[in-house]
DNA sequence: CGTGGTGTAATTGCATCCAATCAACGTTCT
DNA sequence: AGAACGTTGATTGGATGCAATTACACCACG
C-alpha cells in the first residue's frame, strides 16, 4: 500500500516503529489524548502486533504515550502542574548539559547558533519558529558527550512539544523579543567562553518561559478533557 | 517448581517480572556485566518469553540492563565518567525534589528521618547502611507529588547502586562521619522549615560523594572488563 | 425519565511456533 | 603454525492464534 512500509529486518523493529510514531506526535499529527491501537500501528508499518506493542512501550517510557493495562494507549496529556515541573527540571539540568557541551563547541558552531537566533527572530511562522528554537537549543548541546543527560533533556523537550506549540501561538510580539534577546545573549557568552554566564542566562530563559506558561492554564484545560 | 512463580494474570506480567528482577539486581544478586537470558527469565517466573522480553526492555529503559539487538541482555556497567555524570544530575535535581517534598512533611516524618540518620551512624554492616541511606533520602522525598522527577531520581539511585555498595565498603570511618553529620544537618534544616538550606546541604552532600568517588577509579575498571 | 445490570463486540495480553541472526568451534588453505 | 573461512548450535526476533479483560450499547427496573 502507499502508506504501509517494509521493515528492513535489522532486529529492532520496535525501536524503528517508535521513532516514526514519535515524529508524527511531535509534528502534531496525533494531538494529546488521541487513542493509538496496536492493530493500526502494526498494519501501518507492515509488522505484527508484537513489535507494535514494544514501540508503544518505548514511547511510554519516553513520556509521549500513556499505557493502561488491558485497555489501550493514548497520546500523553499534561496538566499545567506537570508542565511546570518539567520546566523546573529543565532549568536545573540544561545549564549542566551546556557546561558539558560548551568546551567542545568550535567557533563555527557558535556562529551557526547566532544565525539560527537571527533567523528565528525574523520568521512569523509558528511551526518554523518551533523547529528553529529546538535546533538552536539542542544544537548548543551538540558538543556534550553524555550517556544519560542529553537523552533526558531531549525527552523533556519532546513531552512538552504540543504545549509549546499552543503557547507560542498565544504570546505577543513583545514577549517574543525578550526570547530572541536571550538567545543572542547566550551566543555572546558562549563566544566569550563564559560558560557560567551562558548557563545563568539559559536558566533565566527557561524560568521566564515557565512563569509565562503558568499564566495560560487554558492551554491545558482545553486539551486535558480527553 | 519451588522457585517458579505463578502470575496472577492481572494484565501486565512484563512489569511485574521487571520489578522482581530489579530487586534482585539492586540486592547485588546479579553484578554488573552478568548476562540475562530470556529463557531463564521466562522459566523462573513461569511465563513465556514474550513478557520476559518486555521486562528486559523495561529494565533497559530503567538503565539497569543493556540490550543489544539479536545478541542478548547484560546487567549495565558504568564507567567512572558515567557515574560522575549521574551524580551531577542528582546534585541538580534532588534539591528541587526536596523543595517539592519538604512542605508536605509532618513533624513525625522528620523525626523518623532523624532516627534513620542515627541508626545509620551506628551500624557497621554495609548492606544495612545502604538500605538505611536509601530509606533516608528517598524518605525525605516522600512528600513530593511529582509526575516525573521522583521516578527519575529513583532511577538515578538504582543505576548507581552496585557502585555505591563497592564505594561504601572502601571508605574509612572518617569520611563516614562527615556523611552522618550532613544527614543530621539536613534533618535540622527541615525541622526548622528552612527548605533552601536543606537543599544546599543536600547538594553539598551529593557533590562531596561524587568527588570522593572520582578518587576510586579502580571500582569501575575492575567491573567494566566484561 | 434516569439508573443499574447484562450481553456482545472489540481490543489487549500471553503462549506457541518458525525464521533470522550471532557466536563459537572445527576445518582448510597459505 | 597461524589465520581466514565455512558450518553448526544456541539465542534472539517476529508472526500467528487463542484466552482474558474491558468498553459500549441495549434493556429492564425503580
Amino acid at each position: 500500500m502507499s502508506t504501509t512500509e517494509r521493515a528492513t529486518r535489522d532486529g529492532d523493529a520496535g525501536a524503528r516503529i517508535a521513532e516514526r510514531i514519535r515524529e508524527q506526535i511531535l509534528r502534531g499529527h496525533y494531538p494529546p489524548g488521541t487513542r493509538i491501537r496496536q492493530v493500526d500501528v502494526a498494519e501501518q508499518f507492515g509488522a505484527s502486533r508484537v513489535p507494535a506493542r514494544e514501540a508503544l512501550r518505548i514511547l511510554e517510557h519516553d513520556g509521549l504515550v500513556r499505557l493502561v493495562a488491558n485497555t489501550g494507549a493514548w497520546v500523553s496529556t499534561l496538566t499545567l502542574a506537570e508542565c511546570d515541573e518539567i520546566y523546573r527540571m529543565r532549568e536545573a539540568l540544561e545549564p549542566l548539559l551546556l557546561s558539558y557541551s560548551a568546551p567542545a563547541l568550535e567557533a563555527a558552531d557558535i556562529e551557526r547558533l547566532g544565525a539560527l537566533a537571527t533567523e528565528m527572530a525574523a520568521t512569523d511562522d509558528v511551526d518554523r519558529f518551533l523547529e528553529l528554537d529546538r535546533e538552536f537549543h539542542l544544537g548548543s548541546y551538540a558538543g556534550a558527550q553524555t550517556s544519560q543527560l542529553g537523552e533526558l533533556v531531549v525527552k523533556l523537550w519532546n513531552t512538552t512539544q504540543p504545549y509549546r506549540r499552543a503557547y507560542t501561538r498565544s504570546i505577543g510580539g513583545d514577549a517574543r523579543r525578550i526570547v530572541h534577546d536571550e538567545h543572542h545573549l547566550i551566543v555572546s557568552s558562549l563566544a566569550d567562553g563564559d560558560i557560567e554566564d551562558a548557563g545563568r542566562v539559559l536558566a533565566g530563559h527557561i524560568r521566564r518561559t515557565r512563569r509565562q506558561l503558568s499564566r495560560h492554564p487554558e492551554l491545558f484545560e482545553s486539551i486535558t478533557a480527553r
